[in-house]
DNA sequence: TGCGTAATTGACTTTTACGTAAGTGTCATG
DNA sequence: CATGACACTTACGTAAAAGTCAATTACGCA
């Protein structure tokens, strides 16, 4: 496991812009360390990258991603808390179920219209 | 099944706005009829209502929608196109799946976040 | 020690997906 | 016929999530 990672060694790996990565220092969703004024990502930085990319690929926002992000963080000490955050668990698992529910159908009209197609091109004589 | 419903009916259906169908319809995703200029949306209409708001929790764009609704609608009449289209489909399954591999992802992420708290929450002796 | 490359900050711009406001039209109902 | 509910158009506004550009700064090395 590499010890730091440049900016823009990150930017290659996930597809980025320099300016994504400082948008998201920004937005407290990463805390790269500094030498000097130079950022240095590690590993968990670059795990939370990871997270960041498929969150936005579901579709969520860069504050649900915070919301996320901030569950995996070690759970809290306090019963309370840890109650919440439960709740909070469940709902973001809701939102993902939902998710996954217009996904399988997205998939299976998607399905079906290959299908039409498939047919389509043999009745036009055409082998697939 | 109804002839024609009206925007707020919708509105209210799907929980948005007039402003938000009007959109819609600016953009092309729907046609609704109109008598004088009240707009009458049909069945068809509300169909894509429902796959629009599906590929929106989805996280796709208008027009990633677009390419989506434009899919179901019938399939076309030559060969070269056809064969278009199924690629276009295959594109879109892939996205899809991509989408499936980060949701499972992130659910497993989930479950061992609520694990985590539970184990805590027994160590301080709650029984959940 | 000069130079290229990589990195930084800050300001301004852009795109998407609507929200909101202003000014009207239409129609049923009390 | 006044009122309320619902509808319409046009135009401008806005928040999120970056993109772009300019002006610096720092480093590695030939």
């Amino acid at each position: 496991m590499r010890e730091y990672y440049s900016i823009t060694e990150l930017t290659r790996e996930f597809d980025i812009s320099t300016r994504t990565l400082r948008f998201y220092e920004d937005e407290g969703l990463i805390q790269p360390v500094r030498r000097g004024r130079t950022r240095l990502f590690r590993p968990t930085d670059r795990h939370l990258i990871r997270q960041i990319m498929r969150g936005k690929r579901l579709g969520f926002s860069i504050n649900e991603i915070r919301e996320i992000i901030q569950i995996y963080k070690e759970p809290p000490g306090e019963v309370g808390q840890l109650k919440l955050m439960i709740k909070r668990i469940e709902e973001k698992r809701d939102d993902l179920r939902q998710k996954r529910r217009d996904l399988e159908e997205t998939l299976a009209e998607l399905d079906q219209a290959e299908e039409s197609c498939v047919e389509r091109l043999a009745e036009l004589g055409v082998n697939t």
